[in-house]
DNA sequence: CACTTGTCTATACACATGTATATATGCGTG
DNA sequence: CACGCATATATACATGTGTATAGACAAGTG
């Protein structure tokens, strides 16, 4: 139809143009794709490229492989979520409530940023090394936020608990895996699954401070 | 080779033919396949059937679909892995005995069956209804099976749990994420990982009982 | 303006894939 | 033993894939 309209102008119609095409754009057209059924790591390259309206081989000029694709497109879920999270620790200044603002948000970005969501939460643990490289970097990076955090308000309420590190881990590791279960279901659902993460969490705090209390600092 | 060795006997040698396959065959020709950088989304019908040494076309005998090969294969390692518990259930008769003996278990499978798990720790999220639903199936045997363990022992113990469903479902929740993340790495890496588990498990039982106390019985 | 350079497109190739159709084979029953 | 049925294979086709090569266009420089 493109072709068509060309045409009718031009009867040679050569090569219809893209004045210089982003990273972004075919970024952005690979998210398109993705769904509840379709993962990055069955995207192929020519799929990718038709969704980004270009040529096949113009995908070259930007990424090496679809490999890399998939290593950018996970750093920029990783941006995402970590302003999301930003923004929801600047909000809050007790232990409880800068978790619990922050699982809000976290909940509420997987309402509407599905697509980047599901490569962080559910894409982890197959594919190249550097894929995988790259998911477990945004994880540890949430981590030690988050164990700062929890180390900084627990001693301000005089409540010190055992290996915050773990609890950090612990909490991060729940929340991910709870959270790409919850991906695709009904909200309602999704609220449930947000309100077993805080109890959840609870007990990993609870349980930290007990054991702090019964044998010392982690 | 094989069409070699006919050869010799008979010149024209027709087609050499299977005595009749089995899905078992096909299932473990498919296991066979897996890797850290293979995922069972990522098999093809025709890789799968030239694994099990047979004509592609035979596949359609025993399965409808990949996808159906697929939910054989996560019912098969859901088996594996409860047949493993089980056993460690059996061993054990407290509390924390009975999440030890588990874990350590678990850990052990992730040793040497490194393909059943993987089907069901690292691709739970994205594929086919069927497949997701197949997988989760799976997981909520597992919590339902150890909130009565975990009801039963802390009865016992006269250390009740708050929402012991909750517990359970975080103990299988991060047990899975975290030996999904261990999957593939060096032993003393994956060593260390079951260690941090048993603290996690530990916070989790801890706060419940802590909670308990507070606000009671869940 | 001409010309070079970077970026996109077109065409092509070799191969893999899922599946339809037709054919061969061997086992169990008569 | 012979025959039929279930089960395997062979061949084929349309389609999708990654990528190599060569040519067309736009933008920037002299």
């Amino acid at each position: 139809m493109a072709s068509l309209a060309l045409q009718t102008l031009n009867v040679s119609a050569p090569t219809a143009r893209k004045t210089t095409i982003d990273r972004e754009d075919i970024i952005v057209a690979a998210l398109s794709l993705l769904g509840p059924q379709r993962s990055v790591s069955s995207l192929s390259l020519r799929e990718v490229a038709r969704a980004a309206a270009i040529a096949p081989n113009s995908f070259y000029r930007h990424f090496r492989d679809m490999d890399e694709l998939a290593v950018a497109l996970i750093e920029r879920a990783g941006m995402s979520l970590r302003e999301i999270i930003r923004e929801a620790r600047l909000r809050a200044s007790t232990s409880t409530s800068i978790i619990r603002s922050s699982i809000e948000a976290f909940m509420e970005l997987l309402e509407d940023d599905k697509k980047h969501l599901q490569i962080l939460l559910a894409e982890g643990t197959v594919g190249s090394d550097a894929y995988k490289e790259a998911v477990e970097q945004v994880l540890t990076f949430f981590e030690q936020e988050l164990q700062e955090d929890l180390v900084r308000l627990s001693t301000e309420a005089n409540a010190p608990l055992h290996r915050p590190d773990l609890v950090a881990k612990a909490i991060t590791r729940m929340v991910f895996a709870m959270g790409g279960n919850a991906l695709y279901k009904p909200s309602e659902e999704r609220r449930e699954i947000g309100a077993q993460m805080m109890t959840m969490v609870r007990f990993l705090m609870e349980g930290s401070e007990t054991l702090y209390k019964l044998e010392g600092e982690g």
